[in-house]
DNA sequence: ATAAAAAGTTAGGTATATCTAACTTGTAAA
DNA sequence: TTTACAAGTTAGATATACCTAACTTTTTAT
């Protein structure tokens, strides 16, 4: 049985090697900044991470999931991820409310309640922001998905999740009553700073490179 | 912010000085053996639940819960009773399923979700063991209740709850296909022992006293 | 009334998860 | 290619929650 930290350091490992970008390795410092703890605080769960042989890693070297760490770390993040879409569709929490309580939520120990819960909302395949939820098998299906950043001028396209789960994100996003599903017209893109023109709901706005890379869009 | 810890020595003291007994306080023994820790433990988080004023007590005496500690108590016991209905009633887990996956989910922390799982659950007033789930002003009805002990010979009764929350006892009650609202009859009882011959079902069975106390009846 | 038993506390130790400060290793730039 | 900085580790400290063993206080029974 993993503790609720131990749980924490291999979905964040998750996030930053396979999530964020598919680099497949992390290190100390980044790992350590991405959970808000000192990276000395991060060599010793490294080492008792590394006893449990739930990643790979030598010291001084870059870490690692390992295939049973992998395993309970999309576990962690197929809970997350049905505890969200639970919250949003079941309960009317918000989009930008459902992370903070799913963080907690994520983990309760049960399969059965994992199944049933799954069950009950009814075999999601998508959480409330668009991403894949891991199937009972731990199968996620790899999204190939753009940003907004990427689409041509005078193109419409419609939103299907976020990259960015921070709160003043999502709560940006909602104020522009930007959803899922939500159509997005491209005007124009301002060559010097990257900043898009674009049409929501009718509302023509400006808004910079680094909201747009974080808008995923189909 | 209360630590798991101290949420169910919380829970605990609540449970021993009211609920099992009205008797309004509990000993260090007591309280340890009830959370199956040593007393030594018990000792020092008594100290440090007084420190915060949650308990009265003094070295070498009865402990009992303060105005604030009763009210944090109640709330624990509301998400408790919450969730155990939450799991019957939604996720279809049995009776004798739903104590443990409670205990871990009554520490989640938001009050939001409180609300909106009681709104969600059409604002229940009892759980799936009958018991009296605690408003969100912390009043919890008063059940003033009998055990089956209790009920006269030849009379019919109805269960309302159980007292024992046991998974030895509830799988034995579900084995008995005995259910809230199941008809009792009462046929005899042995004065030796207390033992009683019932009928459920259309089944004639003979119960021990002890099972007979854990059965809360109207 | 006192001695034995029961109840409760204290002292000192363990494991987890965190920190700061000092040290070591790796890498990149002058 | 050497040196300086970034990255990473170690050592020692803190807080929580638990333990055992020894001690103290209260209660009970003779």
């Amino acid at each position: 049985m993993l503790s609720f930290t131990e749980e924490n350091y291999l979905k964040a490992l998750l996030h930053i090697t396979i999530e964020v970008e598919h680099k497949n390795e992390a290190g100390t410092n980044e790992l350590a900044s991405y959970l808000g703890v000192k990276p000395a605080t991060a060599t010793d769960m490294l080492k008792k991470l590394k006893e449990k042989k739930l990643i790979v890693y030598e010291k001084y070297g870059k870490i690692s999931l390992s295939g049973s760490g992998r395993e309970k770390a999309v576990e962690i993040l197929r809970k997350h991820r049905l505890w969200e879409t639970f919250l949003h569709e079941k309960l009317d929490f918000s989009w930008d409310e459902v992370h903070e309580v799913a963080e907690q939520l994520e983990h309760i120990q049960s399969q059965k309640l994992v199944d049933k819960l799954d069950k009950f909302l009814g075999f999601p395949e998508y959480d409330p922001h668009g991403d894949a939820i891991p199937n009972a098998k731990g199968e996620l299906k790899p999204s190939f998905r753009k940003t907004l950043s990427e689409v041509k001028e005078g193109t419409t396209c419609r939103m299907v999740a976020v990259k960015d789960n921070t709160v003043a994100f999502l709560k940006y996003v909602s104020q522009l009553e930007l959803g899922i599903n939500t159509h997005i017209k491209v005007i124009g893109r301002q060559p010097y700073d990257g900043s898009m023109e674009i049409v929501i709901n009718s509302n023509t706005i400006v808004v910079s490179q680094k909201f747009a890379d974080n808008i995923l869009i189909i």
